[in-house]
RNA sequence: GGUGCCAUCGCCAAGUGGUAAGGCCAAGGUCUGCAAAACCUUUACCCCCAGUUCGAAUCUGGGUGGCACCUCCA
């Protein structure tokens, strides 16, 4: 596979510290509130590499944090007037419901933040032996100039990062550039015991405690929006090469950000919109849709309309898959005539063709092309008495690319006892002729939410999604 | 001020040197008791100008237009 890589900003070939297994550190949501539509951007996109490293072999642990501690965590708890450590259990059971909804399977392990004080404190124990980071009145701040890497993530030098920088200051940083480790206690602020007195860690360091903790010194692979490059992920680099010598990550991939109406999402400009939000209007699985069949690196806009075009896709993949499961009610345990071969040819080839998008730094929207390009060739299928070596060989190619974009996780093919009923007396009435009846019973089956069509083969039915 | 990114059909979107994937929408046709779905057909000189090349949407230079980061915002 083929990644591009944030850090060289070149697509660079993908080779694991070891082989056959993948580590990955996502950065995942601050538990504060329910999470918006730009989070759920790199959930999926990251949550499809997992599923695509996984389909070709690889042993991956997949690790995705909870930032359960920090300003935001406490100006909302004393808001509600509970605990961070309510306000984070609440929002923690909500991610997992829109997470769910989204298709995002959970991470091998989902760390917080609060329970890695201990690793937290060792690396920022470590930095100050190595003169990378100074105590000032229960403060602990990283010294940015010792760093002599400080700034080629983000591919700016000290001087420009400087000269833009709009940071307040702070009289006890040495450089107005130095960055919290850890910080001292305020009046009403959750703290743990440390070294440097009561306090909290800054927002970076969780990131390096919990990925080396999880995945070792080194490991392969670092996801985030962009706007983690500059500061987040450069400081997560000088925290964690500063204290152990070794190279922290070998591949840096930063996911494009959401627009609305080619402005970016704000709660002050009103444009915002929570995953939740979403859900009360359509199904997630659109939102999935939607997210894959654009490149990831890519700005998008997201709009309503964006997501009912996503929704049509959707539908016609459902309808493809229905498809084949209707045709194996008939299918024939034969040799497969030239057209049936020609089908299981073209499989072969979308399969390939969805594998060298998917190796191509995750071109997902390309995958779904190829994907496409088979579904078309099922539709092409006479509606009965197909070859079941040809039924089969297309069943299992469909279903093996949308596993892995993590579609098509909903069954539509499950008919209830009432709805079989009246397919029966229809089936009855459309042999009489009596046309009147039948199409009663069809506007009775389509208002109970399935979709109906009379095919040569007989009726056949799926549950609309 | 510094650093990057982007501009392809009505809408969305792949394609990074060899003559434009795919989805949505639309029109016409086929099939159907009617419908639905599906299938077939139709719809792009790739923002502009100049250059490199046998050949450029793809490379170079210059425009124009849009966006982002340098703010604990994915």
């Amino acid at each position: 596979m083929r990644i591009y890589n944030s850090k060289t900003r070149k697509k660079e070939e993908f080779i694991p510290v070891h082989e056959g297994k993948v580590g990955i550190y996502a950065c995942g949501p601050t538990v504060y509130d329910y999470f918006h539509i730009g989070n759920a951007r790199p959930f999926i996109l990251f949550d499809v590499l997992r599923r695509y490293l996984e389909s070709v072999g690889y042993d991956v642990t997949f690790v995705q944090n909870f930032t359960d501690i920090d300003d935001k965590m406490i100006t909302r708890a004393n808001e509600e007037g509970i605990t961070v450590k309510e306000l984070a259990e609440r929002y923690i059971k909500e991610y997992f419901i829109d997470a769910k909804n989204l298709g995002i399977r959970p991470a091998t392990v989902h760390p917080r933040a609060t329970e890695h004080i201990s690793q937290i404190i060792a690396i920022i124990e470590k930095l100050i032996e190595n003169k990378l980071a100074y105590a000032k009145k229960g403060n602990v701040y990283y010294r940015v100039h010792a760093f002599k890497d400080y700034g080629h993530l983000c591919g700016q030098n000290l001087e420009d990062l400087e000269s833009g920088a709009r940071i307040d200051v702070n009289e006890q940083k040495e450089n107005p550039m130095d960055f919290a480790l850890w910080k001292a206690q305020k009046p009403g602020e959750p703290a743990w015991d440390s070294p440097w007195g009561p306090g909290r860690p800054g927002w970076h360091i969780e990131c390096s405690a919990m990925s080396m903790e999880y995945l070792g010194e080194t490991f392969d692979i670092h996801t985030g929006g962009k706007d983690l490059l500059f500061p987040h992920h450069e400081n997560e680099i000088a925290q964690s090469e500063g204290a152990t010598g070794k190279p922290y990550v070998n591949y840096w991939m930063h996911n494009g950000f959401i627009n609305i109406d080619n402005e970016k999402m704000s709660k002050s400009q009103g444009n915002f919109f929570t995953v939740r939000d979403i859900a009360a209007e359509y199904d997630l699985e659109n939102v999935r849709m939607f997210m894959l069949s654009s490149h990831y690196r890519s700005p998008v806009n997201f709009s309503r309309e964006l997501i009912a075009q996503a929704a049509s896709a959707l539908e016609r993949l459902y309808g493809a898959r229905d498809q084949l499961s209707f045709l194996q009610k008939t299918a024939e345990n034969r040799e497969p005539n030239q057209a049936e071969i020609t089908l299981m040819q073209e499989a072969d080839k979308a399969q390939e063709k969805f594998n060298a998008a998917m190796a191509d730094d995750l071109n997902t929207a390309d995958a779904i092309g190829a994907l496409f390009e088979l579904v078309r060739e099922i539709f092409k299928l006479p509606q009965a008495g197909v070859s079941k070596a040809a039924l089969d060989k297309a069943q299992q190619t469909m279903l093996r690319m949308t596993d892995v974009l993590g579609l098509l996780l909903k069954k539509t093919d499950e008919i209830p006892q009432e709805i079989s009923d009246m397919l029966a007396e229809r089936e009855t009435a459309r042999k009489e002729k009596n046309w009147k009846r039948s199409d009663e019973l069809r506007d009775a089956v389509q208002a109970a939410g399935y979709i109906l069509e009379d095919t040569a083969a007989g009726q056949k039915v799926r549950k609309s999604v």
